[in-house]
DNA sequence: CTTAAATACGAACGGTCGTTTCATTTTATA
DNA sequence: TATAAAATGAAACGACCGTTCGTATTTAAG
């Protein structure tokens, strides 16, 4: 029984952990294939049940998806965002945000930033999948926008900062070290974004 | 009949004329929904032709997709490279590689830059259609390369630059353009990429 | 003009896709 | 412990996948 005072993992209904392990198994699928390559087949073949039964656990593939950005989303905020809540306000913060999503674009043993590339999988297929992994880039994007701000602030850059070239070069420099780790297998692109980063700050 | 001394379009086969419009509306295909998209069936329905016709002129779906990508990086060598070399080796040209690169990326009419979307696609499987996206972008990252150490050559940019990470910022730049107007839908993002491209190369 | 080769089609194959239906087993509640 | 509810499975559906085969049509060569 799940009540709102205390709750242990014994507590949670059979259901619920059981689609917590289905929904670490598509992450990981997704993770190699990309979200399009989560099928029910697959994914019940990998979490050893059958196709109806973990159908039956989101009702259609969409719901499914969607269900597994959210989750994701979960996980991006509590490993690259809050952690970097622990710096203070500025570009220490802004710098923890940036240096921990690099590490999660490039760690070939992480399933990769999926706001990344769901960005390409989704960018001319107008879909629910589509609205709910455009709003969390947007939520991040906005937590990055609010990091650039405070740090000019707290006169740690320029004061003249553009906020959305700022934001755009930081994109960019995150989808390089993504592109050169996981695609062209280049072992030091991490060093270099960082390098590219700081230079980025420093000027 | 096809001639060494001199060919017209009309001399053609009219198995080759008819390959040649396959392979235009493969392009068109992987340009809304990825590489992945393409499907002997939807290529022939799209070209009004039956599957087998359609299949009978590459014998698997695996050899389709390396042609697309062979003539995919013609058209980007045509469109994109070869109008650099009208203008002077160093800067000047590699400034207009970099222009013509991050037009096709964002120009919404245009089916992208497969070179981008296809790194993602093909990011965790080895495959032949993974080898050959491969060549290909690694034939344009010398390109750009050789133009990079050009340009320091003739004093156009600082004798210390690391090319490497001068390639890096590129390519991240593009890879951000792209993601920005074609996932985000920002219209401005190509100003932004260009005024962040001179910054670069002023530094 | 004849004839061989190139080209295209229609039908079918075994698989996998997402999904539905219904029966069965497992779990939680009273 | 009895009973309702939740969870899971087995089987099948139509649709589409890449591919094969045999045949008809179109094209090019002699």
């Amino acid at each position: 029984m799940v009540t709102a005072e205390k709750s242990t993992l014994a507590d949670y209904a059979k259901g619920a952990v059981t689609k917590a392990f289905i929904l670490q198994g598509a992450i990981e699928i997704a993770g190699k294939e990309g979200l399009e390559g989560i099928t029910i087949g697959n994914l019940a073949e990998r979490v050893g049940m059958s196709k109806s039964g973990v159908f039956a656990h989101f009702g259609s593939r969409d719901e499914l998806l969607i269900e597994v950005i959210k989750e994701y989303y979960r996980r991006f905020e509590r490993d690259v965002f809050e952690p970097a809540l622990s710096m203070s306000k500025g570009l220490p913060r802004l710098r923890k945000m940036i240096r921990n999503w690099i590490d999660v674009s490039s760690d070939k043993n992480s399933p990769g930033c999926f706001f990344i590339s769901g960005a390409i999988e989704y960018d001319d297929r107008p879909s629910h999948i589509r609205e709910e992994l455009f709003n969390s880039v947007e939520v991040w994007r906005n937590a990055i926008r609010r990091a650039i701000k405070e740090s000019i602030e707290e006169g740690q850059l320029k004061s003249d900062t553009n906020v959305e070239q700022m934001l755009f070069q930081i994109y960019s420099v995150v989808l390089g070290v993504h592109h050169d780790s996981r695609f062209l297998k280049i072992r030091q692109s991490k060093e270099i974004a960082n390098k590219v980063i700081e230079e980025l700050f420093i000027h």
